[in-house]
DNA sequence: TTTGTGAATAATTTATTGATTGTTCATAGT
DNA sequence: ACTATGAACAATCAATAAATTATTCACAAA
């Protein structure tokens, strides 16, 4: 029904509101059902716990991710290198000002992945897809010989795995962390590309910030 | 002086088996005192505080790692390519078994880290060491093609950040991490491999457990 | 002076309570 | 039947007190 959908759209949004200002675990249901005018049992017609209703948020904040592997992949006039340069650096960069500016965001992703490993293993999936794209298309057009297409997606995105939330691992600077993740490209890319006049292929350099991928507003 | 050394020792000795049983937090400056017979007070006329005697005991099990890699090295009529190779499959072996059999070593590492991030920068240069070292040697015999040795030292480093104390990061097997690491060897190595022939270098094939690396019999 | 003690104190941890919250469900209105 | 409520119950959290522990230090023995 419509209008079971636009209740839950309800409680999705007010949700969202209360966990962005005062952080998940200080958000009641009760709350939650007031700012819907409803009452808390209510609420359990419409989601199993409060952690699915957390759960669907994540989700749709880590679908906003494919949108910005898409618009990489629309921009014509570039090389597959190019392409997978600068979606490994929009992560970085993205993930890396989402945990320094949204303390709440990493706090509810931690929880979500706590409480629902599944969440983590299907976003990597996810990634791991556009990887595996950019990667055929630059196999196609002779730019990269692959010989293991799905092996060598795997690889690349393990090896890039750290540029991923990194301040989870270590608490480098945004510009330390651009100019390792620079290094590792260029490794990478000397394994993927080969030339046929025996030159080494030039590293790869820091990109400019990328249309200024501006934070949503609400999350 | 030299009595003072093996007081320290004994203490670290007597710390290292509580640590083991009971964990760090459950261990009393009290109970270690008491197993080497002196008074709580008297520890600290050889430790600051408790915690140092834990980063000591931490360090020399940091220290062990280079015996590894010295192993490797020592070990002759071997490429660079193998000699990487098997340290950082060593690696991936060694801390996975830690990990999985003695959780209170996991504890102790954690909160070292927690109380001296030191620590783990430390441990992060000596293993950058050892890579250096080997990526300079293929340099040197003409194995590898390094353009800037310091800066793919980082890379390669960096690239294979997951195998070490995997299970921080996911929840895979073994076995499933040993692919993905040789799909990721796999990807540095022709990025360090040039072959003149134009031929792709081979993939990395996962090597047999080397010596049987066995744990030190107390942690 | 060096080595050590044990009592005193400060810092942490643990136990306990009461209050709050998540969730269920019998019930009522539509 | 469908929708919603609010009381009931269980689980969790917050606050406090109690106990334990780390650390210091004045002092004593060597």
């Amino acid at each position: 029904m419509a209008e079971t959908d636009l209740i839950r759209e309800n409680i999705i949004s007010a949700a969202r509101e209360r966990f962005r200002h005062y952080g998940y675990p200080k958000t009641t249901i009760a709350e939650v059902a007031g700012d819907c005018t409803m009452s808390a049992g209510n609420i359990y017609r419409f989601f199993k716990g409060k952690i699915d209703i957390a759960v669907e948020i994540a989700q749709r904040e880590s679908l906003r991710s494919v949108e910005v592997v898409e618009a990489v992949m629309e921009c014509p006039y570039r090389t597959s290198r190019q392409r997978l340069e600068e979606i490994v650096f929009a992560d970085l960069r993205y993930t890396f000002h989402l945990l320094e500016n949204r303390p709440k965001v990493l706090e509810l992703a931690q929880i979500v992945v706590r409480e629902r490993p599944q969440f983590q293993i299907e976003s990597f999936r996810r990634e791991r897809r556009a990887f595996q794209r950019i990667l055929r298309e630059g196999q196609a057009s002779g730019e990269f010989t692959i010989d293991n297409l799905p092996q060598t997606t795997i690889a690349a995105q393990s090896a890039t795995l750290k540029y991923r939330y990194a301040q989870l691992f270590t608490n480098q600077t945004l510009g330390e962390l651009e100019r390792e993740l620079a290094n590792v490209l260029t490794l990478i890319m000397r394994g993927l590309i080969h030339r046929k006049d025996g030159k080494l292929v030039p590293p790869t350099e820091i990109p400019g910030e990328i249309a200024e991928q501006q934070m949503p507003t609400d999350f």
